[in-house]
DNA sequence: TTTATTTTATAAAACCGTTTCGAAAATGAC
DNA sequence: GTCATTTTCGAAACGGTTTTATAAAATAAA
């Protein structure tokens, strides 16, 4: 029924070991013979069935992709696209990307992905903020780790990463340019590194093109709850009991600027000619709000397909020195930042 | 290193057999043997490899999961939520879904997703609109097949379909029941089985709760191309120059729809003051649009988990009675298709 | 009770489709 | 003709499942 290395063998005359040299491209095969194995194979369309192979070279050519259950609730799919990335990525090296999500309480002795039990992948991708308990878990079994969008300090690991310092830091820093002078830093977990980053980005460009008493922390609403439009609503009607109220919102992804865009609204002030906003992540939408939003746009399908190159590398090299990678942004001016009017910009 | 069934046999002091049937539920075996293993196996925490039993069942305990490339380039995510409600369904029933995506113009003599070829999934889910030439392909490999939301009427198939008709006819009711009477149909691809459906939808409703002589071919606008935001503005503009225009506007999809909010804002009307729109599909943004859009929400983790239980029940049953699941809709009702002022009602 | 027969539980062996490795065969150089 | 060097081969893994054989236990027949 299904055709095997040893029918080729058959059609070609020669051991199936031979045919496995050819098909891996292994050294001193006669060309002659080479040939006449090739044409066996496309004759018959044969392809090597993975399990087989899986069985015997100990290697499954599948890698996994974790991630944090909770951010599946979360509005935009900003790691589904990382995955994605990944996923097609991971295609054109002969690798299949298998998806698992892990609680934030979890516990390696009673769940575990099954694919880290059934030696199912080479190797895993850890996307987002994921439990310690889980890294130190796949290391223990020798399987190799990247990390996207996260970094542990306490362990050495390969990681993908988004620029957020500089990301931000261009971000504020045009809103200094334009002349603003109270710049609110909205609503963040700050358990997250990325938004610490974000936050440290915002605080330099301040140091730097600000005045220095500009940093001022009333200015700043990080949260423990996970980022959301809400969150952005309520921090923005926080922010805005402040006097003189802020004349910017930089906020700390775009899920959290619909919310503060809607808050500002509510408080029937405009935007941009009365407020300037700024997001982060540069998700779909973004394009289509009203206005449309000025942001800083983050690779996430380059994050992932970045990822899979690098577990891919780890898988066949063994590479031992581990090595982050950062992965650039790029400020999006649309219009919710738009230039401030005269008369704002003496406002104070 | 690895513990293997070898390993676990010794330690229970039986045959690999024994373990083997015990792993595999099997009957006749002895309770206390059965406990004498099971604790064996506990004790050195085995798990039988994945690939060692691939190759010894022939299953991969795999799915594959392919769509339209095309269908990435889209605005909303759509089928990307199908494709995690297939996976994690079928993660609970101990598989993995691979995803893989085809061109339009695709050749299964030039290129396929490799799963196909390498015996590494046991069934496929085919998402959204595929070339039949991949469909007539997989059958030939004797590949169990399940469609979400495509339907080819040539080709006897299990498919999830969302009731598009219905969730039309709902929408447009509502659209009736509120005294509109120029009801606009806007801009979808009608080559999609989907699309075509929520057309009928429309008529129906107008055919049923209208009188017949509203039914009139200038209110629809039907496009070749695949739908989006700016066919939305387009298609819009064009309806508007209708005279009397159209008082409500309902869109094939909530991408269409957002194109549409933004002609009508263009020509200064107000929304739903001036006019109502419905969307269709439900997207993450819709809720935080201005104003939040009123749409007709599919279930579209639901459409993959289902997917997903169908294929997998089909592998291990060989059923072979062709089934249809049509996944119910649901109209939501927020602010884009209030009721409409008095002033319109009576104003043709 | 003894013997034959069936049932049940376990063991042993064959198989799934590859890769790998040591040995054999072929080739070439001297 | 001998010795190296290529090239090819055969058999043994890899880690399970499945089929078949066998021993032990249970049941039925004599």
């Amino acid at each position: 029924m299904t055709v095997t290395i040893k029918d080729v063998a058959r059609r070609a005359g020669v051991a199936q070991s031979t045919v496995s040299l050819v098909l891996n491209q292994k050294e001193n095969i006669h060309e002659q013979t080479r040939l006449k194995i090739l044409k066996a194979i496309k004759e018959l369309n044969y392809h090597p069935r993975r399990s087989a192979r899986g069985l015997a070279t100990r290697k499954s050519n599948n890698i996994g992709f974790i991630l944090n259950t909770q951010f599946f609730t979360q509005t935009e799919p900003f790691y589904t696209k990382v995955f994605l990335g990944a996923s097609f990525e991971a295609i054109k090296h002969g690798y299949y990307v298998l998806l698992a999500s892990v609680d934030d309480n979890f516990d390696p002795k009673k769940s575990l992905p099954n694919f880290l039990l059934e030696r199912h992948v080479d190797g895993v991708v850890l996307a987002g903020r994921v439990p310690d308990s889980i890294i130190t878990y796949i290391r223990q079994q020798d399987i190799p780790i990247v990390l996207v969008d996260y970094r542990v300090d306490h362990f050495a690991t390969h990681a993908v990463l988004i620029d957020n310092l500089n990301g931000a830091y261009e971000a504020v820093s045009h809103l200094i340019n334009q002349g603003h002078r109270r710049i609110a830093f909205v609503g963040g977990s700050c358990h997250h590194p990325s938004i610490q980053e974000r936050y440290d980005g915002y605080k330099k460009a301040i140091g730097v093109l600000g005045s220095h008493n500009e940093l001022n922390d009333k200015l700043v609403d990080l949260r423990e709850e996970e980022s959301s439009p809400q969150i952005g609503f309520d921090s923005t009607k926080k922010l805005l009991s402040l006097k003189p109220r802020p004349t910017a919102f930089f906020t700390v992804n775009d899920a959290v600027a619909i919310g503060c865009i809607k808050a500002l609204r509510q408080s029937s002030l405009r935007v941009p000619e009365d407020v300037a906003v700024i997001g982060f992540d540069d998700v779909e939408w973004g394009l289509h709000m009203d206005p449309p939003l000025s942001t800083v746009r983050v690779f996430k399908e380059e994050l992932g397909a970045t990822a899979a190159r690098k577990i891919i590398h780890i898988i066949q090299n063994k590479t031992t020195v581990i090595e982050k990678t950062i992965i650039g942004t790029e400020l999006v001016i649309r219009e919710s930042c738009g230039g401030m009017r005269t008369k704002d910009k003496y406002e104070f």
